[in-house]
DNA sequence: CGGTGGGTTGAGGTATTTCAAGGCTCGTGG
DNA sequence: CCACGAGCCTTGAAATACCTCAACCCACCG
């Protein structure tokens, strides 16, 4: 089921330094690779493993019965999750692209912290991280107007993943209306009013490709 | 400036389940009254204490430059509030009517946290908690309709603050709008709506006290 | 008694959704 | 190599859920 893969030094030293440590506490670390499309683990299903993004990009959603989605965050290189206090996921994670993930078990961790409070703590930094995030868009999605979100989420973007003043967006315009609340036509009309006016512009033709021409007057819009 | 007083067994076991942990590891408690109205503390005012309502009722919300609210949470009896990581509170806390808290020093807390994995492991808890909630919210928020909105806040507060059948609410329209990500009168709107459908009625002439007639019809509108 | 702070309700406005059409890219198979 | 369909994105027009503005009611209180 599992592939092992020799663990590598990783690409984003910040959120490493988390899983570093958790690496310190002798706890096994494995590598397994996702296609795009697949699902990583369901809601409501026990969780076995805690997860690290290596290369790849991952959204996690919650669904109502009748298939509105929302997405909770989007998980890029570095980044922990999968993390759960209760013995279930609370989301469905799936990969975006394909995605190579590092995983460990859950338990283990949890039996680990039990006695040592370094480990207890950096687990409590984590969620803690999750929790600042949920907060930030509990504003965005019960206050802001479709542009200010997009504005927004162009923002967080071009922090978490901008290389050389350009972000590859992993996620389709479904994906970040399904993040932002809105819908994906919304989406995509906030883009072009943002590109029109000079504010971003496109590179290549899959309009995935972003670059941020103006960001003054995007952080404007960004209340 | 702090009112000492004999902390007594409290209302709400479950939290205060928690806060008897804390108090075990020799952590000051002292207790304090708010009026009506007044700010506990300040978005991005340096987090000293941690709070518990002993009685009363506590709102917490985030401003946009504009003065949109968006408020995260409600802080009801025997609830913990003010936990922060960093060393700032991420929102704004106010008392919604005379409240009376339970209040520890933050730095006191993490110091213990820092030897003792149990008391780590009981602020990652109470984390955790608020992380649920919180992601909960975000799906409310993203995605339902007012109708629905309506009745998801109707039920968490049937769960958490319902007596013999009766929910005497603290807030305004205005807080529970804020709360919604809605206006008040749309709020005003649904909760007459569920009335007139017999779904849930008026006891006094506050319109605060609601008592739910028929709680299988609102629950089919919480998805 | 008048003012203030809630709350409800109506009418009209608007931001966003819904529905629909069309374009572009890319992979697959003839 | 080209045709074709699928997936993704954009754009327009119409529908609608929610917001805004406004009037009114009621309870409370100095």
């Amino acid at each position: 089921m599992f592939v092992n893969v020799n663990a590598h030094p990783g690409s984003k030293p910040k959120a490493l330094g988390e899983l570093g440590q958790l690496s310190r506490a002798r706890i096994i670390l494995s590598e397994f690779k996702y296609d795009r499309g697949t699902e990583i683990y369901g809601q409501d299903e026990p969780a076995e493993y805690i997860y690290q993004v290596i290369e790849g990009a991952v959204r996690s959603h919650k669904l109502l019965s009748d298939g509105r989605r929302q997405i909770g965050a989007f998980h890029l290189n570095g980044d922990i999750f999968g993390l759960e206090n209760g013995a279930e996921h609370r989301f469905t994670a799936e990969a975006i692209v394909d995605t190579t993930v590092r995983l460990t078990k859950r338990c283990s961790l949890e039996h680990v912290a039990e006695s040592d409070a370094q480990v207890a703590l950096d687990l409590l930094s984590m969620t803690t991280s999750n929790l600042q995030h949920a907060e930030d868009h509990m504003l965005l999605l019960g206050r802001k107007t479709s542009l200010e979100r997009v504005a927004a989420f162009l923002l967080e973007m071009d922090r978490r993943l901008s290389a050389a003043g350009v972000m590859a967006l992993p996620m389709c315009r479904r994906d970040i209306a399904d993040y932002l609340g809105l819908t994906l036509e919304t989406v995509s009309r906030a883009l072009s009013q943002l590109h029109s006016k000079g504010i971003l512009g496109f590179l290549g033709q899959t309009q995935r490709q972003i670059v941020l021409r103006d960001r003054e007057r995007l952080a404007d819009l960004d209340l």
